[in-house]
DNA sequence: GTCTATAATTCGATAGAC
DNA sequence: GTCTATCGAATTATAGAC
């Protein structure tokens, strides 16, 4: 690789970085092309150069795994601390993955964020459900979306008290239950009939 | 009152309802206020006028009460099931107040927003929980926030199926134990001792 | 009380020099 | 490969006529 292929590599890396760095902090309309390029310390029109536009860019910026762990493989008990525990790790890994953030921030206005969104569940989520409960598990991950992201969006987004400052540890005690229920109740008596 | 004021506070309350509107579908961001004015069949400049900017309009916008029925009059079985009925009456009612898909939507990236909805849990929801669970409260309204905010965001704005597509009564027989649980567990075996 | 016209920014995106 | 300069469009907000 040539010095300036290296140097285009780099600046481009850093870049995606400034970019995904904004998108988590602003969401997608209040991050700018000129304030990505700003912290990337280099050119707005560099930006639009590597990555077309600002939905290129954005797309660039929200590609990733959940790398979800295999449930069959843990306890019947565990498998709702297993997926909590999961999901804290990503959002609070060292370093963490903005990714996530980046979607929720940008789904609730940007169309294409939502999708990826429900892509996410219905294609990692939902499967990783099914081996484990195959009566309705569309239902089952549903719900579980509804109280993962619901965690994600009060303690990372609206930084809701006592959710935000409470350790790892106590949170996954709470919401572990709540899960393990989505995941493994009976269909009658935990959940509706017709549902 | 005079026919010219009697044209103004018309027009004031046409221009509020269609920000409403334009607010709950698009986010702060996006919504402009050519749209609303447009949507109103009047001029931006009257907007600007009786609002005074656009933060003044969304203030206005988001004015309204959870209007949360007092737990202590229900059996104590049956919070959790209060509660959710009540809100998703409060989503899906005829009319639909669109003030909490305004202030979810706008939320994630509009600090005032963000602060407004931790004040309705916490001047309005948390209140309501201290009467029947007086052990950790602010843990409680915590978690149903969670599971709450996490299922309106999934089945009004995500629109996860089959969350979005269920009968508001199977939503209901899902998502009741849950809250039931937040509200009324023991404090040891169904949280942690430290949370 | 209402609307036209426009000021003042800010944005995404482009053209072209170096 | 990088950057300067700028275009064209959109925005909020204001000034002033009717």
């Amino acid at each position: 690789m040539s010095p300036t292929q290296a140097r285009s590599t780099t600046t481009r890396a850093r870049i995606l970085s400034a970019a995904q760095a904004q998108f988590a902090k602003d969401g997608y309309e209040r991050a700018t092309i000129r304030a990505v390029a700003s912290l990337a310390g280099t050119d707005p029109a560099l930006v639009i150069r590597y990555y077309g536009s600002k939905e290129g860019l954005f797309a660039a910026a929200t590609h990733f795994d959940l790398c979800l762990p295999s449930l069959d493989h843990v306890a019947h008990a565990d498998i709702g601390e297993t997926l909590v525990r999961h999901f804290l790790a990503l959002w609070e890994g060292n370093p963490a993955d903005p990714s996530l953030r980046i979607l929720l921030r940008a789904a609730v206005t940007h169309a294409e964020a939502a999708t990826r969104i429900r892509g996410l569940f219905a294609e990692q989520v939902l499967p990783a459900i099914r081996v484990v409960a195959p009566d309705r598990p569309a239902l089952r991950a549903g719900l579980v979306a509804s109280q993962i992201l619901g965690l994600a969006l009060c303690r990372y987004i609206l930084e809701v008290p006592p959710l935000v400052d409470m350790k790892p540890d106590d949170v996954i005690a709470c919401i572990a239950p709540t899960l393990q229920r989505y995941l493994a109740a009976p269909l009658d008596g935990g959940f509706t009939a017709n549902a």
